[in-house]
DNA sequence: GTCATCATGTAAACCGTTACATGATTGT
DNA sequence: ACAATCATGTAACGGTTTACATGATGAC
């Protein structure tokens, strides 16, 4: 009962949207999940493993000479639905960005205002990435659309308060110059 | 060269503020930085012993008998300046509660809102605390107040950003029972 | 035929947390 | 005396990334 990793959650979630082989689950939940989840290649096989061992996937090898497909048995949906009701781990925060900030006279106002650039530019290219995640997952609806757009709406979110506090933060930083 | 952990950022930087004892290290970790840093027991140890060895840091027992407060050397100053400036190692994303939304047909609406209800909670305790630090700052000016006060300041706009997108997010999923 | 990509895996190294163990100091 | 807190460390474990290794498939 002690599970502690996510990835499993992960792995299970991706097959439940439709069967994929483990690679393709990477690129998956590279792509889809990339702006609030990553999981890498040694994690996913050995879980993926672990899974068809304990009967919550089965390889779905329609034809294929290599590689195979993998879908969700019924107990992996079951699986899948106790996992996600389970209390959220905690990840501890780390972010680099303010770590530097916080000892910023240490480095400068100039040095720290490159900082905040370089997070401003972030917030803008990970703003462009949720257009384009929005308006395809609306130009395509899956049955799951709704849920994605929650999780694209958060990312948003998020990009413009960085925006904003880069803003702000540029303007205390060039007072700190003069 | 190849400095991976920033680990030892946090603890120069600690140090910078003022000389302190490990344990004390630690407390200022959790309770300064706590709300985009954390350190545990089993890395501010090793690490001081490390960077005493190397001759960054340096026991200042005035007069202990038990536990010692180290100082920054000149050395361990310059290290600081040094790690500030190199370029940040991205942290992997890992959001288990956006996670959770993304596979969220397989919780359902109300679940689903029971999660967002959860994160909004940790935004308004969040808020609670920038406002209480920020209090404090503008209370107690240190040289460093600026600088803190533009990290406190990225806490609040990311808890207000979580705030408005909770908010949205519980309308849209309440639109989902219908 | 060769290149890009699909595909699968393992081993080692690294990072970080947790639990355990121990003892000094200070306030009541 | 006793409790709370200060203080220091280590060992084991678990999770994650990275590098390495290998080969099939399909497009050109």
């Amino acid at each position: 009962m002690s599970r502690q990793s996510q990835t499993e959650v992960a792995v299970l979630g991706a097959l439940s949207v439709q069967p994929m082989s483990g690679y393709a689950v990477r690129q998956a939940i590279a792509e889809t999940l990339g702006h609030f989840w990553s999981e890498s290649f040694g994690q996913i096989y050995p879980t993926l493993a672990r899974l068809e061992a304990e009967g919550f996937v089965t390889p779905d090898s329609a034809g294929r000479t290599s590689g195979s497909t993998y879908r969700l048995t019924a107990a992996g949906r079951r699986r899948l639905a106790a996992l996600l009701r389970e209390p959220i781990p905690s990840t501890p925060p780390r972010n680099g960005t303010l770590l530097r900030l916080f000892f910023g006279a240490q480095l400068g106002p100039e040095a720290c205002a490159e900082v905040v650039r370089e997070a401003r530019d972030r917030a803008l290219a990970s703003l462009a990435t949720m257009t384009a995640i929005r308006a395809e997952v609306e130009r395509d609806p899956d049955r799951n659309a709704a849920y994605w757009l929650v999780t694209v709406s958060a990312g948003e979110h998020a990009a413009r308060a960085q925006l904003a506090w880069a803003q702000e933060s540029l303007t205390t930083l060039a007072d700190l110059t003069r």
